[in-house]
DNA sequence: GGCCTGTATTTATCATGAGGAATGTAGCCG
DNA sequence: CGGCTACATTCCTCATGATAAATACAGGCC
Protein backbone atom coordinates (compact mmCIF):
# COMPACT_ATOMS: atom_id res chain seq x y z
CA UNK A 1 0.00 0.00 0.00
CA UNK A 2 2.09 2.39 -0.65
CA UNK A 3 1.33 6.26 -1.33
CA UNK A 4 2.04 7.60 -4.75
CA UNK A 5 -1.57 8.55 -5.58
CA UNK A 6 -1.91 12.17 -6.29
CA UNK A 7 -2.81 14.01 -3.50
CA UNK A 8 -6.27 14.20 -3.26
CA UNK A 9 -6.41 17.54 -1.91
CA UNK A 10 -4.53 18.57 -4.50
CA UNK A 11 -6.54 18.54 -7.60
CA UNK A 12 -3.63 18.93 -9.83
CA UNK A 13 -2.33 22.09 -11.26
CA UNK A 14 -2.65 22.86 -14.96
CA UNK A 15 1.17 23.89 -16.43
CA UNK A 16 -0.67 27.58 -17.36
CA UNK A 17 -1.47 27.53 -13.61
CA UNK A 18 2.23 26.54 -12.85
CA UNK A 19 3.53 29.41 -14.91
CA UNK A 20 1.09 31.76 -13.59
CA UNK A 21 2.27 31.61 -9.88
CA UNK A 22 5.63 31.07 -10.52
CA UNK A 23 5.28 34.90 -13.06
CA UNK A 24 3.59 35.53 -9.85
CA UNK A 25 6.48 35.18 -7.41
CA UNK A 26 8.97 36.00 -10.06
CA UNK A 27 7.26 40.12 -9.58
CA UNK A 28 6.84 39.65 -6.45
CA UNK A 29 10.37 38.95 -5.29
CA UNK A 30 11.90 42.11 -7.23
CA UNK A 31 9.02 44.03 -6.22
CA UNK A 32 8.21 45.34 -9.13
CA UNK A 33 5.34 47.82 -9.15
CA UNK A 34 2.83 49.05 -11.83
CA UNK A 35 4.20 49.60 -15.23
CA UNK A 36 6.94 46.97 -14.66
CA UNK A 37 8.21 45.01 -18.10
CA UNK A 38 7.63 41.29 -17.72
CA UNK A 39 9.54 38.93 -20.25
CA UNK A 40 8.33 38.67 -23.45
CA UNK A 41 6.62 35.65 -24.81
CA UNK A 42 9.79 33.77 -26.58
CA UNK A 43 11.91 34.64 -23.38
CA UNK A 44 9.04 32.94 -21.06
CA UNK A 45 8.73 30.07 -23.22
CA UNK A 46 12.66 29.84 -22.82
CA UNK A 47 12.50 30.52 -18.80
CA UNK A 48 9.73 28.39 -18.61
CA UNK A 49 10.26 25.28 -21.14
CA UNK A 50 6.95 25.75 -22.18
CA UNK A 51 5.42 25.66 -25.26
CA UNK A 52 3.49 29.21 -26.63
CA UNK A 53 0.49 28.04 -26.19
CA UNK A 54 0.90 27.46 -22.18
CA UNK A 55 2.74 30.87 -21.84
CA UNK A 56 -0.51 32.28 -23.46
CA UNK A 57 -3.22 30.73 -21.54
CA UNK A 58 -0.57 31.72 -18.21
CA UNK A 59 -0.64 35.29 -19.66
CA UNK A 60 -4.99 35.31 -20.27
CA UNK A 61 -4.98 33.99 -16.35
CA UNK A 62 -3.11 36.83 -14.82
CA UNK A 63 -4.59 39.16 -17.30
CA UNK A 64 -8.23 38.03 -16.49
CA UNK A 65 -6.78 38.51 -12.66
CA UNK A 66 -6.30 42.29 -13.61
CA UNK A 67 -2.24 41.58 -12.72
CA UNK A 68 -0.95 42.09 -16.10
CA UNK A 69 -1.73 43.69 -19.39
CA UNK A 70 -0.33 43.10 -23.00
CA UNK A 71 0.55 45.16 -26.15
CA UNK A 72 1.62 44.35 -29.16
CA UNK A 73 3.75 46.55 -31.40
CA UNK A 74 7.52 47.36 -30.56
CA UNK A 75 7.74 48.21 -27.03
CA UNK A 76 5.23 46.11 -26.25
CA UNK A 77 5.33 42.96 -24.59
CA UNK A 78 3.27 42.26 -20.88
CA UNK A 79 3.50 44.82 -18.01
CA UNK A 80 2.58 44.59 -14.27
CA UNK A 81 -0.85 46.15 -14.26
CA UNK A 82 -2.08 47.92 -10.73
CA UNK A 83 -5.79 45.57 -10.50
CA UNK A 84 -8.20 48.53 -11.17
CA UNK A 85 -11.06 49.23 -8.50
CA UNK A 86 -13.05 48.60 -11.44
CA UNK A 87 -11.96 45.23 -11.84
CA UNK A 88 -12.22 44.17 -8.43
CA UNK A 89 -15.50 45.08 -8.10
CA UNK A 90 -16.27 43.08 -10.84
CA UNK A 91 -14.36 40.01 -9.67
CA UNK A 92 -16.28 40.51 -6.08
CA UNK A 93 -19.82 41.18 -8.04
CA UNK A 94 -19.10 37.42 -9.67
CA UNK A 95 -19.28 35.68 -6.35
CA UNK A 96 -22.23 37.61 -5.10
CA UNK A 97 -24.17 36.34 -8.21
CA UNK A 98 -23.64 33.10 -6.39
CA UNK A 99 -24.76 34.30 -3.31
CA UNK A 100 -28.26 35.90 -3.97
CA UNK A 101 -28.04 39.15 -1.84
CA UNK A 102 -30.82 40.71 -0.50
CA UNK A 103 -31.16 44.92 -0.84
CA UNK A 104 -31.73 44.28 3.55
CA UNK A 105 -28.38 42.43 3.22
CA UNK A 106 -26.57 45.31 1.45
CA UNK A 107 -28.52 48.14 3.96
CA UNK A 108 -27.68 46.17 7.07
CA UNK A 109 -23.81 46.97 5.83
CA UNK A 110 -24.09 50.41 4.28
CA UNK A 111 -25.77 51.49 7.70
CA UNK A 112 -22.89 50.80 9.50
CA UNK A 113 -20.05 51.73 7.33
CA UNK A 114 -21.40 54.78 5.60
CA UNK A 115 -21.36 56.57 8.35
CA UNK A 116 -17.96 55.79 9.35
CA UNK A 117 -16.83 57.05 6.32
CA UNK A 118 -18.59 60.25 6.79
CA UNK A 119 -17.47 60.83 10.52
CA UNK A 120 -14.08 59.91 8.74
CA UNK A 121 -14.46 62.33 6.35
CA UNK A 122 -15.56 65.34 8.71
CA UNK A 123 -13.09 68.42 8.18
CA UNK A 124 -10.67 66.54 5.68
CA UNK A 125 -11.97 67.52 2.37
CA UNK A 126 -11.11 70.36 0.11
CA UNK A 127 -12.94 73.15 -0.88
CA UNK A 128 -13.07 71.48 -4.05
CA UNK A 129 -13.63 67.96 -3.30
CA UNK A 130 -17.08 70.42 -1.42
CA UNK A 131 -17.87 71.68 -4.42
CA UNK A 132 -17.63 68.37 -6.86
CA UNK A 133 -20.25 66.74 -4.01
CA UNK A 134 -22.44 69.38 -4.08
CA UNK A 135 -22.58 69.58 -7.82
CA UNK A 136 -23.34 65.87 -7.93
CA UNK A 137 -26.64 66.56 -4.89
CA UNK A 138 -27.75 69.28 -7.70
CA UNK A 139 -27.81 66.57 -10.46
CA UNK A 140 -31.56 66.22 -9.27
CA UNK A 141 -33.20 69.28 -8.25
CA UNK A 142 -36.37 68.44 -8.73
CA UNK A 143 -38.79 65.06 -8.02
CA UNK A 144 -38.91 62.15 -10.49
CA UNK A 145 -41.97 63.22 -12.95
CA UNK A 146 -40.95 58.81 -14.19
CA UNK A 147 -40.06 56.02 -13.23
CA UNK A 148 -37.07 56.10 -15.51
CA UNK A 149 -36.11 59.85 -13.78
CA UNK A 150 -36.96 57.90 -10.48
CA UNK A 151 -33.94 55.35 -11.44
CA UNK A 152 -31.82 58.05 -12.98
CA UNK A 153 -32.09 60.20 -9.94
CA UNK A 154 -31.20 56.95 -7.69
CA UNK A 155 -28.65 56.35 -9.77
CA UNK A 156 -26.90 59.83 -9.35
CA UNK A 157 -27.41 59.44 -5.44
CA UNK A 158 -25.22 56.76 -5.67
CA UNK A 159 -22.84 58.30 -8.23
CA UNK A 160 -22.58 60.80 -4.97
CA UNK A 161 -21.41 57.98 -2.77
CA UNK A 162 -19.33 56.14 -4.61
CA UNK A 163 -17.52 59.97 -4.92
CA UNK A 164 -17.18 60.33 -1.24
CA UNK A 165 -15.45 56.85 -0.77
CA UNK A 166 -12.88 58.16 -3.44
CA UNK A 167 -12.31 60.97 -1.04
CA UNK A 168 -11.46 58.68 1.64
CA UNK A 169 -7.68 57.92 2.71
CA UNK A 170 -8.79 54.40 3.44
CA UNK A 171 -8.54 51.81 0.53
CA UNK A 172 -10.86 49.69 2.70
CA UNK A 173 -14.06 51.85 3.07
CA UNK A 174 -13.02 53.04 -0.55
CA UNK A 175 -13.79 50.06 -2.19
CA UNK A 176 -16.64 48.80 0.18
CA UNK A 177 -18.97 51.87 -0.17
CA UNK A 178 -17.81 52.03 -3.89
CA UNK A 179 -18.64 48.15 -4.23
CA UNK A 180 -22.12 48.65 -2.61
CA UNK A 181 -23.29 51.49 -4.81
CA UNK A 182 -21.85 49.62 -7.82
CA UNK A 183 -24.28 46.44 -6.62
CA UNK A 184 -27.13 49.12 -6.24
CA UNK A 185 -26.83 50.28 -9.13
CA UNK A 186 -26.26 47.37 -11.77
CA UNK A 187 -27.86 44.50 -9.86
CA UNK A 188 -31.08 46.26 -8.74
CA UNK A 189 -34.50 45.54 -10.34
CA UNK A 190 -37.48 47.34 -9.48
CA UNK A 191 -40.90 45.76 -8.94
CA UNK A 192 -43.63 48.79 -8.03
CA UNK A 193 -41.17 51.18 -10.33
CA UNK A 194 -43.49 54.21 -9.18
CA UNK A 195 -44.89 55.27 -6.28
CA UNK A 196 -46.51 58.30 -5.24
CA UNK A 197 -45.69 58.88 -1.66
CA UNK A 198 -41.94 58.87 -2.59
CA UNK A 199 -41.93 62.32 -3.23
CA UNK A 200 -41.44 62.74 0.72
CA UNK A 201 -38.66 60.65 0.80
CA UNK A 202 -37.10 61.76 -2.15
CA UNK A 203 -37.29 65.38 -0.44
CA UNK A 204 -36.02 64.08 2.38
CA UNK A 205 -33.14 62.11 0.59
CA UNK A 206 -31.93 65.59 -0.85
CA UNK A 207 -32.19 67.41 2.04
CA UNK A 208 -30.03 64.49 3.97
CA UNK A 209 -27.51 64.97 1.04
CA UNK A 210 -26.91 68.74 1.23
CA UNK A 211 -27.05 68.86 5.45
CA UNK A 212 -24.26 65.96 5.20
CA UNK A 213 -21.91 68.42 2.83
CA UNK A 214 -22.56 71.02 4.95
CA UNK A 215 -21.30 68.92 8.10
CA UNK A 216 -18.64 67.89 6.50
CA UNK A 217 -17.19 71.23 5.36
CA UNK A 218 -17.53 72.10 8.96
CA UNK A 219 -16.08 69.47 10.68
CA UNK A 220 -18.61 67.94 12.38
CA UNK A 221 -18.19 64.46 12.37
CA UNK A 222 -20.50 63.31 14.78
CA UNK A 223 -23.41 64.95 12.76
CA UNK A 224 -22.50 64.09 9.56
CA UNK A 225 -22.12 60.48 10.82
CA UNK A 226 -26.13 60.92 12.35
CA UNK A 227 -26.87 62.04 8.88
CA UNK A 228 -25.82 59.36 6.81
CA UNK A 229 -27.81 57.15 9.18
CA UNK A 230 -30.49 58.83 9.07
CA UNK A 231 -30.27 58.96 5.11
CA UNK A 232 -29.78 55.68 4.84
CA UNK A 233 -32.70 54.33 6.92
CA UNK A 234 -34.83 56.33 4.58
CA UNK A 235 -33.15 55.18 1.36
CA UNK A 236 -33.42 51.93 2.52
CA UNK A 237 -37.39 52.34 3.10
CA UNK A 238 -37.57 53.57 -0.20
CA UNK A 239 -36.30 50.83 -1.94
CA UNK A 240 -38.25 48.59 0.14
CA UNK A 241 -41.47 50.56 -0.99
CA UNK A 242 -40.04 49.89 -4.75
CA UNK A 243 -39.91 46.08 -3.81
CA UNK A 244 -36.27 46.38 -4.78
CA UNK A 245 -34.01 42.80 -5.53
CA UNK A 246 -30.63 42.20 -6.35
CA UNK A 247 -30.92 40.52 -9.27
CA UNK A 248 -28.59 37.65 -10.77
CA UNK A 249 -26.33 38.69 -13.47
CA UNK A 250 -22.51 38.38 -14.32
CA UNK A 251 -20.67 41.54 -14.77
CA UNK A 252 -18.74 42.14 -17.86
CA UNK A 253 -15.33 42.82 -16.99
CA UNK B 1 -24.44 43.10 -31.60
CA UNK B 2 -21.03 43.35 -32.14
CA UNK B 3 -19.05 46.60 -32.38
CA UNK B 4 -16.79 46.84 -35.62
CA UNK B 5 -15.77 50.09 -35.33
CA UNK B 6 -12.63 50.87 -33.52
CA UNK B 7 -13.65 52.80 -30.89
CA UNK B 8 -10.83 54.91 -28.98
CA UNK B 9 -12.40 54.35 -25.63
CA UNK B 10 -11.80 50.67 -25.79
CA UNK B 11 -8.71 49.33 -25.89
CA UNK B 12 -10.04 46.29 -28.17
CA UNK B 13 -10.82 43.13 -26.76
CA UNK B 14 -9.28 40.25 -27.73
CA UNK B 15 -10.88 36.89 -29.12
CA UNK B 16 -10.48 35.36 -25.83
CA UNK B 17 -12.22 37.68 -24.11
CA UNK B 18 -14.85 38.03 -26.60
CA UNK B 19 -15.60 34.33 -26.65
CA UNK B 20 -15.26 34.43 -22.22
CA UNK B 21 -18.06 37.35 -22.44
CA UNK B 22 -20.14 35.52 -24.90
CA UNK B 23 -20.03 32.27 -22.82
CA UNK B 24 -20.94 34.07 -19.46
CA UNK B 25 -23.72 35.58 -21.15
CA UNK B 26 -24.49 31.78 -22.85
CA UNK B 27 -24.86 30.54 -18.83
CA UNK B 28 -26.44 33.34 -17.59
CA UNK B 29 -29.12 33.39 -20.20
CA UNK B 30 -29.63 29.14 -19.45
CA UNK B 31 -30.04 30.15 -15.80
CA UNK B 32 -27.31 27.54 -15.34
CA UNK B 33 -26.65 26.37 -12.14
CA UNK B 34 -23.57 25.21 -10.53
CA UNK B 35 -22.21 22.00 -11.63
CA UNK B 36 -24.21 22.68 -15.22
CA UNK B 37 -22.17 21.43 -18.30
CA UNK B 38 -21.14 23.70 -21.17
CA UNK B 39 -20.28 22.58 -24.31
CA UNK B 40 -16.74 20.60 -24.94
CA UNK B 41 -13.90 21.80 -26.38
CA UNK B 42 -14.81 20.70 -30.33
CA UNK B 43 -18.41 22.26 -30.09
CA UNK B 44 -17.07 25.75 -28.54
CA UNK B 45 -14.83 25.31 -31.72
CA UNK B 46 -17.71 25.08 -33.94
CA UNK B 47 -19.93 27.74 -31.98
CA UNK B 48 -17.60 30.63 -31.78
CA UNK B 49 -15.60 29.95 -35.40
CA UNK B 50 -12.28 30.14 -33.29
CA UNK B 51 -9.32 28.30 -33.12
CA UNK B 52 -8.60 25.40 -30.22
CA UNK B 53 -6.24 27.81 -28.84
CA UNK B 54 -8.65 31.08 -28.46
CA UNK B 55 -11.24 28.44 -26.68
CA UNK B 56 -8.68 27.55 -24.05
CA UNK B 57 -7.88 30.75 -23.75
CA UNK B 58 -10.97 32.13 -22.69
CA UNK B 59 -11.39 28.41 -20.18
CA UNK B 60 -8.24 29.81 -18.67
CA UNK B 61 -10.23 33.15 -17.91
CA UNK B 62 -13.18 32.06 -16.97
CA UNK B 63 -11.46 29.23 -14.87
CA UNK B 64 -9.20 32.16 -13.54
CA UNK B 65 -12.48 34.17 -12.40
CA UNK B 66 -13.36 31.00 -10.43
CA UNK B 67 -16.55 30.58 -12.79
CA UNK B 68 -15.67 27.36 -13.87
CA UNK B 69 -14.17 24.30 -13.31
CA UNK B 70 -12.96 22.02 -15.87
CA UNK B 71 -11.93 18.28 -15.51
CA UNK B 72 -10.58 15.46 -18.52
CA UNK B 73 -11.59 12.28 -19.22
CA UNK B 74 -14.66 10.77 -20.18
CA UNK B 75 -17.68 12.58 -18.82
CA UNK B 76 -15.40 15.26 -18.21
CA UNK B 77 -15.69 19.01 -19.55
CA UNK B 78 -16.37 22.12 -18.37
CA UNK B 79 -18.78 23.13 -15.56
CA UNK B 80 -20.48 26.02 -14.20
CA UNK B 81 -18.54 26.47 -10.45
CA UNK B 82 -19.67 28.72 -7.93
CA UNK B 83 -17.19 31.21 -7.01
CA UNK B 84 -15.84 30.22 -3.73
CA UNK B 85 -15.40 32.39 -0.80
CA UNK B 86 -11.75 31.12 -0.63
CA UNK B 87 -11.11 32.37 -4.65
CA UNK B 88 -13.18 35.82 -3.78
CA UNK B 89 -11.11 36.38 -0.97
CA UNK B 90 -7.91 35.91 -3.30
CA UNK B 91 -8.81 37.72 -6.04
CA UNK B 92 -9.58 41.01 -4.13
CA UNK B 93 -6.42 40.85 -2.01
CA UNK B 94 -4.90 41.14 -5.26
CA UNK B 95 -6.47 44.40 -5.38
CA UNK B 96 -5.16 45.33 -2.16
CA UNK B 97 -1.60 44.54 -2.48
CA UNK B 98 -1.18 47.59 -4.63
CA UNK B 99 -3.11 50.03 -2.13
CA UNK B 100 -0.92 49.51 1.05
CA UNK B 101 -3.64 49.43 3.59
CA UNK B 102 -3.00 50.04 6.94
CA UNK B 103 -3.56 47.80 10.42
CA UNK B 104 -5.82 50.83 11.74
CA UNK B 105 -7.47 51.13 8.09
CA UNK B 106 -8.66 47.78 8.49
CA UNK B 107 -9.72 48.25 12.04
CA UNK B 108 -11.41 51.45 11.22
CA UNK B 109 -13.87 48.71 9.12
CA UNK B 110 -13.85 45.83 12.06
CA UNK B 111 -14.96 48.12 14.61
CA UNK B 112 -17.81 48.92 12.61
CA UNK B 113 -18.93 45.91 10.94
CA UNK B 114 -17.77 43.26 13.47
CA UNK B 115 -19.90 45.17 16.03
CA UNK B 116 -23.20 44.38 13.55
CA UNK B 117 -22.16 41.13 12.63
CA UNK B 118 -22.01 40.64 16.53
CA UNK B 119 -25.73 42.26 17.03
CA UNK B 120 -27.53 40.39 14.36
CA UNK B 121 -26.41 37.02 15.42
CA UNK B 122 -27.81 37.61 19.22
CA UNK B 123 -30.15 34.78 19.45
CA UNK B 124 -29.46 33.50 16.69
CA UNK B 125 -27.36 30.72 17.06
CA UNK B 126 -27.70 26.85 17.36
CA UNK B 127 -26.48 24.93 20.34
CA UNK B 128 -23.93 23.39 18.32
CA UNK B 129 -23.07 26.68 17.17
CA UNK B 130 -22.22 28.25 20.54
CA UNK B 131 -20.40 24.79 21.59
CA UNK B 132 -18.29 25.25 18.47
CA UNK B 133 -17.08 29.04 19.28
CA UNK B 134 -16.29 28.15 23.46
CA UNK B 135 -14.77 25.50 21.92
CA UNK B 136 -12.32 27.77 19.70
CA UNK B 137 -11.63 30.14 22.43
CA UNK B 138 -10.24 27.21 24.63
CA UNK B 139 -7.85 26.86 21.95
CA UNK B 140 -5.61 29.17 23.98
CA UNK B 141 -6.55 28.75 27.03
CA UNK B 142 -3.14 30.28 28.43
CA UNK B 143 -0.98 33.41 28.07
CA UNK B 144 1.65 32.73 25.35
CA UNK B 145 5.16 32.17 26.44
CA UNK B 146 6.47 32.96 23.11
CA UNK B 147 6.28 35.32 20.16
CA UNK B 148 5.15 31.97 17.90
CA UNK B 149 2.77 31.14 20.55
CA UNK B 150 1.52 34.83 20.46
CA UNK B 151 1.09 35.08 16.61
CA UNK B 152 -0.95 31.43 16.95
CA UNK B 153 -3.12 32.55 19.13
CA UNK B 154 -3.47 35.87 16.84
CA UNK B 155 -4.23 33.50 14.17
CA UNK B 156 -6.62 31.47 16.80
CA UNK B 157 -8.53 34.25 17.68
CA UNK B 158 -9.00 35.49 14.21
CA UNK B 159 -10.92 32.05 13.64
CA UNK B 160 -13.35 32.72 15.99
CA UNK B 161 -13.96 35.73 13.85
CA UNK B 162 -14.22 33.99 10.50
CA UNK B 163 -16.70 31.49 12.13
CA UNK B 164 -18.71 33.96 13.60
CA UNK B 165 -18.84 35.47 10.03
CA UNK B 166 -20.16 32.00 9.06
CA UNK B 167 -23.15 31.67 10.75
CA UNK B 168 -24.37 35.16 9.48
CA UNK B 169 -27.35 34.93 6.88
CA UNK B 170 -25.81 37.96 5.01
CA UNK B 171 -23.40 37.36 2.55
CA UNK B 172 -21.91 40.72 2.62
CA UNK B 173 -20.92 40.69 6.32
CA UNK B 174 -20.15 37.21 6.00
CA UNK B 175 -17.17 37.88 3.18
CA UNK B 176 -15.92 41.24 4.83
CA UNK B 177 -15.54 39.89 8.33
CA UNK B 178 -13.74 36.25 7.18
CA UNK B 179 -12.33 38.77 4.67
CA UNK B 180 -10.57 41.11 7.01
CA UNK B 181 -9.98 37.79 9.06
CA UNK B 182 -7.34 36.72 6.35
CA UNK B 183 -5.74 40.05 5.28
CA UNK B 184 -5.20 40.17 9.40
CA UNK B 185 -3.95 36.45 9.15
CA UNK B 186 -1.80 36.43 5.99
CA UNK B 187 -0.57 39.81 5.78
CA UNK B 188 0.38 40.74 8.54
CA UNK B 189 4.13 41.09 10.01
CA UNK B 190 4.70 41.74 13.47
CA UNK B 191 7.92 44.13 14.72
CA UNK B 192 7.74 43.82 18.07
CA UNK B 193 6.69 40.38 18.40
CA UNK B 194 6.97 40.28 22.01
CA UNK B 195 5.32 43.01 24.55
CA UNK B 196 5.57 41.91 28.25
CA UNK B 197 2.58 44.16 29.34
CA UNK B 198 0.42 42.43 26.65
CA UNK B 199 -0.84 39.91 28.95
CA UNK B 200 -3.39 42.04 30.39
CA UNK B 201 -4.49 42.77 26.96
CA UNK B 202 -4.44 39.11 26.28
CA UNK B 203 -6.41 38.37 29.45
CA UNK B 204 -9.35 41.17 28.37
CA UNK B 205 -9.37 40.02 25.30
CA UNK B 206 -10.17 36.23 26.28
CA UNK B 207 -12.64 37.59 28.42
CA UNK B 208 -14.12 39.88 25.45
CA UNK B 209 -14.53 36.68 23.46
CA UNK B 210 -16.34 34.13 26.50
CA UNK B 211 -19.08 36.95 27.56
CA UNK B 212 -19.58 37.49 23.69
CA UNK B 213 -20.65 34.20 23.31
CA UNK B 214 -22.84 34.39 26.40
CA UNK B 215 -24.58 37.43 25.31
CA UNK B 216 -24.79 35.71 21.69
CA UNK B 217 -26.41 32.82 23.62
CA UNK B 218 -28.61 34.61 25.67
CA UNK B 219 -30.13 36.91 22.82
CA UNK B 220 -28.69 40.59 24.40
CA UNK B 221 -27.84 41.70 20.50
CA UNK B 222 -26.97 45.41 22.76
CA UNK B 223 -24.72 43.79 24.66
CA UNK B 224 -22.81 41.71 22.04
CA UNK B 225 -22.36 44.60 20.25
CA UNK B 226 -20.78 46.14 23.02
CA UNK B 227 -18.29 43.43 23.95
CA UNK B 228 -17.56 43.42 20.21
CA UNK B 229 -16.38 47.23 20.13
CA UNK B 230 -14.43 46.98 23.24
CA UNK B 231 -12.64 43.69 21.62
CA UNK B 232 -11.89 45.55 18.62
CA UNK B 233 -10.63 48.53 20.01
CA UNK B 234 -8.35 45.95 22.69
CA UNK B 235 -7.26 44.21 19.24
CA UNK B 236 -6.31 46.97 17.66
CA UNK B 237 -4.01 48.46 20.52
CA UNK B 238 -2.37 45.12 20.58
CA UNK B 239 -1.33 45.12 16.90
CA UNK B 240 -0.34 48.83 17.52
CA UNK B 241 1.93 47.88 20.18
CA UNK B 242 3.47 45.47 18.07
CA UNK B 243 3.90 47.43 15.17
CA UNK B 244 1.98 45.01 13.02
CA UNK B 245 2.00 46.30 9.30
CA UNK B 246 0.23 44.85 6.42
CA UNK B 247 2.56 43.02 4.11
CA UNK B 248 2.64 42.90 0.48
CA UNK B 249 2.52 40.16 -1.59
CA UNK B 250 0.32 38.33 -3.99
CA UNK B 251 -1.91 35.88 -2.68
CA UNK B 252 -2.17 31.82 -4.14
CA UNK B 253 -4.90 31.08 -6.32
C1' DG C 1 12.51 72.87 -41.24
C1' DG C 2 8.12 70.72 -40.05
C1' DC C 3 4.60 67.55 -41.16
C1' DC C 4 2.54 63.84 -43.28
C1' DT C 5 2.65 59.18 -45.06
C1' DG C 6 4.01 54.75 -46.36
C1' DT C 7 6.75 50.94 -45.01
C1' DA C 8 9.59 47.95 -42.15
C1' DT C 9 10.01 45.91 -37.80
C1' DT C 10 8.63 44.18 -33.53
C1' DT C 11 5.49 42.02 -30.84
C1' DA C 12 1.47 39.70 -29.57
C1' DT C 13 -2.47 37.14 -31.68
C1' DC C 14 -4.75 33.37 -33.98
C1' DA C 15 -4.80 28.89 -36.24
C1' DT C 16 -3.78 23.90 -37.07
C1' DG C 17 -2.54 19.32 -36.05
C1' DA C 18 -0.24 15.72 -33.53
C1' DG C 19 0.50 13.30 -29.52
C1' DG C 20 0.14 12.83 -24.21
C1' DA C 21 -2.26 12.47 -19.76
C1' DA C 22 -6.22 11.66 -17.02
C1' DT C 23 -10.37 9.12 -16.19
C1' DG C 24 -14.45 6.63 -16.54
C1' DT C 25 -16.47 2.17 -18.66
C1' DA C 26 -16.93 -2.25 -20.39
C1' DG C 27 -15.22 -6.55 -20.88
C1' DC C 28 -12.10 -10.19 -19.56
C1' DC C 29 -10.08 -13.45 -16.41
C1' DG C 30 -9.47 -15.86 -12.19
C1' DC D 1 -18.08 -11.91 -7.74
C1' DG D 2 -13.85 -9.03 -7.67
C1' DG D 3 -10.16 -7.17 -9.57
C1' DC D 4 -7.49 -6.21 -13.62
C1' DT D 5 -6.96 -4.54 -18.38
C1' DA D 6 -7.99 -2.43 -22.71
C1' DC D 7 -10.31 1.20 -24.67
C1' DA D 8 -12.81 5.43 -25.51
C1' DT D 9 -13.35 10.25 -24.40
C1' DT D 10 -11.97 14.54 -23.06
C1' DC D 11 -8.90 17.96 -21.91
C1' DC D 12 -3.74 19.11 -21.91
C1' DT D 13 0.70 20.24 -23.92
C1' DC D 14 3.65 20.97 -27.58
C1' DA D 15 5.38 22.63 -32.04
C1' DT D 16 5.14 25.56 -35.90
C1' DG D 17 3.56 29.03 -39.01
C1' DA D 18 0.62 32.65 -40.68
C1' DT D 19 -1.76 37.02 -39.38
C1' DA D 20 -2.71 41.36 -37.31
C1' DA D 21 -1.67 45.37 -34.44
C1' DA D 22 1.29 49.00 -32.87
C1' DT D 23 5.29 51.60 -33.26
C1' DA D 24 9.49 53.68 -35.31
C1' DC D 25 11.58 55.64 -38.95
C1' DA D 26 12.78 57.25 -43.44
C1' DG D 27 11.46 59.73 -47.30
C1' DG D 28 8.74 62.99 -49.71
C1' DC D 29 5.93 67.14 -49.77
C1' DC D 30 4.80 71.91 -48.57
Amino acid sequence: MSDPAPSPARPRRSRPVQVADQIKDWVVERDLKQGAKLPNEAEMIALFRVSKGTVREAMRILEAQGLIVTRTGPGGGSFVGEVSLERAKSLLANYFYFQDLSVSDVYQMRKVVEPELAASLAGKLSPAQIKELRLLVQEYPAPAQSPEEERDQHIASLRFHAKLAEYSANPLLTFMVSFMARILTDLTVYRRLYEPHNVELWARGRRHQLDLVDALEAGEAERASAIMRSHMEGAERLMQAQEARVMRRFMAV
